[in-house]
DNA sequence: CTGTTAGCGCGTTCAC
DNA sequence: GTGAACGCGCTAACAG
């Protein structure tokens, strides 16, 4: 009697027994198309990916078999053989915020011209939900990473510093970035802001800006302004995270009760001076002789509104653009690229101040 | 004498010519996970992805495994085996504009919660760049698709209907949806404006949107309100793309040319709304006895500003908020989930009517 | 310019 | 509860 005992004897597995192919309604693969215009797969690929190096017949005959058969290239297995996704992941803190918007529509519109797409997550100015973030996309084996500001948990710094793909910081100019920037200075604009306003004769200040990292930069650069300067005051409120109108009004209705009033505030962002101003005009209250109101980024409200706004007119979209193209120039292998990219700011002087 | 013709004996590359492993900086693979915890590859990827189906003690090894050699999952080689990409692709026309980044913050914080990723796309208000990006992102294998209103070029309905992925159009009703809606009815958001100013005896009409299929149906909407109805009349004035406080500023100077000046203007968002007001506070005209003004999407913005403009509060974040909770409950099996959600629109009458 | 071979890193399938 | 093999669909590396 035979003792059936085999321990483990590699047979090929039956036919049926194997994975069957995805019942996918998603079309066909690439060796449909290869047999179709009756070359290999490797052609085929190359048809797509890099047409230059291969014949203009071939490639025609490629490119009516992918018409015919409605083939659209499954990106992920292509992203497993070559170590490459085409993928940038952004983190920015919100995305209602049209501060960060504008950056964002200029990586995005960068990235996507360079044959790139964007995969995005809100931190929400958390840096713990940066970090998942962040851990997330290197996951996915993003080629580049943009974060917003300079401010990361070690491990997130860490992470991405032994990741090896191209990181730029944006928003700000960290006194140790991970990778590249493409920023500006927050404290610099901060004290640029302090100082017009100090040669506008307005001494008694207030600053009302949220509680993030770049805010309080500029913060810090106010106060750098004023120190030693006679007869100079500061008086500071932070807001919670976000840029709305009413936190701007609630803002103007606070100052009310204030003794010794500051002459002018300096908010962190448009729409929080713009709701100020637009409580002033409720109040009757003169806008700059009351009280003058300076705000940041200058957004479109910032010249619409009446009166027009002060404000620092910050590369929002620019840094969108700058960020993208570094990530693209260091993906080209052009490894020489600038680190660290200042691109400046401006202030804007207008009927508010 | 040995004749050596052999007609490829399939040897073994040389180890020098195999594929090196990658030089990933990026860690380590499960491989090594198994290793170290003593378990085998699929034990470490059950522990990672179904922790429930190993035993307690294994799983406490492999998770300190993980945490010894940093490893971080390759989620693409995931994607690629299991045909799934816990990646949803959204596109919108711009994120610019704040009520598309409401829904794409919606969608975004429902997706994340969910244990999804965003993969976002700007279509610019062109159907061809969104065909585009749509073939892109299912290119990607993304388990799930969202768009923006209910027009789309012929081949994109096409390759979504054929991929099987499950897909939400939203900020609109469409006739004939490509899968499920989560939106709210254009047209009839329309006609109870149109409906709202007659009844507040404005009879003399102008409607001041973009080109976008949304904007023509709430335009219809207005025109279907007036039908009939004595004494009306409406102007119509088509902006480019986009929302800006400047192009709002603009209709009300070409307005002040008009022979027969409506006595209302329907603007297609609030920020064109918003720069109208602005444009009247400087030019001393009254809001709204000389010209009332009608917002569209009740931005913070609609509320906050003096006097307060009355709009239509519609459900931009809800819109993404539903849009991810359908896909989610789709990718969860729940075949059943409603298919078209109306989530409705209210007008919000303020004092600029 | 085109083809062959091997394998990217993981999840699925069945067996135990 | 755990394991072994196979292969997801594509591209890198070579040879010709």
């Amino acid at each position: 009697m035979v003792k059936h005992h085999f321990t483990r004897i590699p047979l090929p597995m039956s036919t049926e027994n194997r994975r069957k192919p995805r019942a996918t309604a998603s079309g066909s693969r690439m060796e449909e198309v290869a047999a179709l215009a009756g070359v290999s797969m490797i052609t085929v690929s190359r048809a797509i990916n890099t047409p230059d190096k291969v014949a203009p017949a071939t490639r025609a005959r490629v490119r009516a078999a992918i018409r015919k058969t409605g083939y659209v290239p499954n990106l992920t297995a292509g992203s497993l053989a070559s170590n490459k996704s085409r993928i940038i992941g952004a983190i920015v803190p919100t995305i209602d915020n049209s501060i960060f918007a504008e950056t964002v529509r200029g990586l995005s519109d960068t990235l996507e011209a360079g044959g790139y797409q964007l995969l995005l997550g809100q931190s929400g100015y958390d840096l713990r939900a940066e970090e998942r973030l962040a851990a997330a996309f290197l996951g996915r084996q993003v080629d580049g990473m943009v974060l917003t500001g300079g401010e990361h948990t070690a491990l997130t710094a860490k992470r991405l510093r032994h990741s090896g793909v191209p990181v730029v910081e944006t928003w700000d100019l960290p006194a140790r970035p991970i990778d590249m920037v493409a920023g500006f200075s927050n404290f610099e604009a901060g004290r640029a802001v302090a100082q017009f306003l100090l040669a506008r004769g307005y001494l008694r200040l207030a600053f009302a800006g949220g509680p993030d990292e770049r805010s309080s930069a500029r913060l810090a650069g106010v106060r750098a302004a004023l120190k030693g300067v006679h007869g100079t005051a500061l008086s500071t409120g932070r807001l919670a995270a976000g840029a709305s109108f009413e936190g701007g009004g609630r803002v103007i209705t606070k100052w009310l009760t204030l003794q010794q009033r500051p002459q002018a505030i300096f908010f962190g962002n448009d729409a929080l001076a713009a709701g100020a101003l637009m409580e002033c005009q409720r109040r009757k209250l003169r806008v700059p002789q009351d009280v003058a109101i300076m705000g940041f980024a200058d957004l479109d409200i910032a010249a619409a509104i009446e009166p027009p706004l002060s404000s620092v007119r910050v590369p929002t979209r620019a840094m969108g653009e700058s960020a993208a193209q570094m990530l693209l120039a260091r993906l080209k292998g052009e490894s020489a690229g600038a680190g660290v990219c200042d691109l400046g700011f401006e202030i804007m002087s207008r009927a508010s101040t």
